[in-house]
DNA sequence: TACGCAAATGCGCTTATGCGCATAGGCAGT
DNA sequence: ACTGCCTATGCGCATAAGCGCATTTGCGTA
């Protein structure tokens, strides 16, 4: 649902890590944690409400677990994700 | 912010409403109300965070407020709000 | 002025969300 | 087996969000 993914876009950490994975690579928590300035129950908590929304993978990583976007979404859904990014960037120049 | 934007979007009641303003055209609440299948005081809320987000404006015209999409919204926004609708008309056609 | 329709708002309630803290589980190296 | 690092989760709490109900305000007409 749309709205799944609305609500899992729509609170700060997890934007910032949406962000970070755009860049199309995979990134495991400890490092999420790090650049999103949240602490590690926050961060895992929020990495599994991305999981359940659809937007994220995870996968096991000998004592890791790597996160990457979700390869198998809809077309739309990417489109969506490019638009949220997009705005998230326009936002931080314009508040610079 | 955009974290406005996607809380605001991320709502049933109120991603029907964006949905029916995407037309261009202006809809007042007791039209909206009716297709959204909301409460009157409920669609009237919902229409006050859409506005508070800066997704709509509204005018007042006689006894009715006519809402539409805010003309003054970044080409971003833009892009996002359209990118939410084709998303929701994706999901409406997968469901069915 | 009185009435009726449209829209907004105050109030209380219920549920959902996000958080920290502590704990548990998984994995690698000693 | 023990320890240490990484991640997930149970728990309780504080706050926010959404709702219905009733009331109020704005506007046009009789």
């Amino acid at each position: 649902m749309v709205i799944d993914v609305l609500s899992a876009l729509a609170e700060p950490t997890r934007l910032s890590a949406m962000r970070i994975l755009a860049d199309g690579g995979e990134h495991c928590v400890c490092a999420l944690m790090r650049s999103c300035g949240a602490s590690q129950s926050r961060m895992s908590r929020h990495m599994a409400v991305l999981k359940a929304a659809g937007l994220v993978t995870d996968r096991r990583d000998a004592q890791w677990v790597r996160y990457r976007l979700n390869p198998a979404l809809d077309a739309e859904t990417v489109a969506l994700v490019d638009a949220v990014v997009a705005c998230a960037d326009a936002n931080e120049r314009g508040a610079a």
